[in-house]
DNA sequence: ACAAAAGTGTTGTTACTACACCCATGG
DNA sequence: CCATGGGTGTAGTAACAACACTTTTGT
């Protein structure tokens, strides 16, 4: 029965993260090549068991520690609990994935076994890795269309173009950076900080400089459809 | 580290599901009353322990088979993993929560300890239960309004002004009749069975019978905004 | 004829896309 | 003064809400 004082066998319990960022114009993912078998020399998601007395997004953001600077991941949030009882070969494992975001220009230092590598082209993964890191970025890529999760993928300050170049490589297909502008205007997740900056070793007239108005997820677009009435 | 074979202490699991269905017009969900500390005489939502080999949908399908014929919820998803250390007083315990939906009309046989619940009307809750429906019925609303999942809370076949007070119970609040049929139309999502259907004992038009086009979830406004080049 | 219930037509609005055009800078 | 890059103006479109009007039934 439900919630019983059962001393059960228990599942070992533990937490991944996708972690994505934007870097050279296309979408990636931190990735840790195993050392050991199962799956040695295959590419894993960072992560680990779940302590004693430890929530999972504790749990998550302890194991991510060790990976990257962990005050680097603007946006964390839960993604969904994988349980095929064949998902790991050697004994049966529960994982609660997470989606980490790491905004574009930094660079964090991290531990030599652990590689960025593009969502378009991943490595052989191990375990069920693979499947969760392409649901992982389905979830990026709803949230980015609806709310104003961007600001985690986004620098502090940035011009319009470098924000469509984001949200392009996050998306998979062209934006308009016209377009994106208005939109995200019009919702209020954007604003101007009132600076300019200049780019081209070429030219062209100084970009205005935006900031992203809050750093926590907001759904902008709560009802598509079917709204409330007024 | 990540999916290492480490025998650690391991967390008891359980699958726990919040499964809705619209009864006399109001969004109700199922709860057990459960007869034993911790929590006695507090409401707690259907599930239990995870089986031996067994994935966490098959075990919450084996556990509401004790409460309601499983064959009756029409859609199942995963809503997430409540891991708070002491979420359970005795031991501990984490939980993967599903949403179920049962479409309006069916009225399954259940078992004494077993009631429906307004979800507007929650009784005192065992666990954290009550937050768990709460983010069920936001998940379902969500849905409503970007996909087709209507079709879960819906019998086979319907009227308008069913199907109307079905959005408006989930939901909230009110439907019109009129724009639901043109947006579910529009996209697809239902059509007409060429019946009609009388009610009203005081006379009135005879209603045309409508049906959802498919019992899978589909979502059918996947990009309200930012969406690719056509 | 009238009330009741359902359906249709129509208008106005909003959010969005696409694209032409204009502005500011470096060489 | 021209190339380069950024910004604005504007028109067209699709989805939607609101509401008046029409249709079909029972009494």
């Amino acid at each position: 029965m439900a919630e019983s004082t059962s001393a059960h066998t228990a599942p070992a319990h533990s937490a991944l993260a996708t972690v994505f960022q934007v870097r050279e114009n296309e979408l990636q993912v931190l990735l840790w090549e195993r050392a050991r078998d199962p799956f040695q020399g295959d590419w894993s998601l960072p992560g680990g068991s779940l302590g004693v007395g430890e929530t999972l997004e504790a749990s998550i953001l302890r194991h991510l520690a060790a990976k990257v600077d962990v005050r680097e991941v603007a946006h964390l949030e839960q993604l969904g609990t994988w349980s095929h009882p064949s998902r790991h070969p050697e004994h049966w494992e529960l994982a609660t994935a997470y989606v980490g975001l790491v905004p574009l220009g930094i660079d964090p230092r991290v531990p030599a076994d652990t590689r960025w590598h593009p969502v378009d082209a991943l490595p052989a993964t191990a375990f069920d890795h693979g499947a969760i890191v392409l649901a992982g970025r389905e979830r990026l890529r709803g949230k980015l269309s609806y709310s104003n999760v961007g600001f985690a993928l986004a620098p502090k300050t940035f011009t319009l173009a470098e924000l469509r170049d984001i949200y392009t490589a996050a998306l998979g297909y062209d934006v308009s950076a016209t377009n994106l502008k208005r939109v995200l205007l019009r919702r209020g997740a954007i604003e101007t900080t009132g600076g300019r900056r200049t780019h081209g070793p070429a030219g062209g007239r100084p970009a205005e400089v935006f900031r992203f108005r809050t750093s926590h997820l907001e759904v902008t677009d709560p009802f598509a459809v079917l709204r409330p009435p007024t």
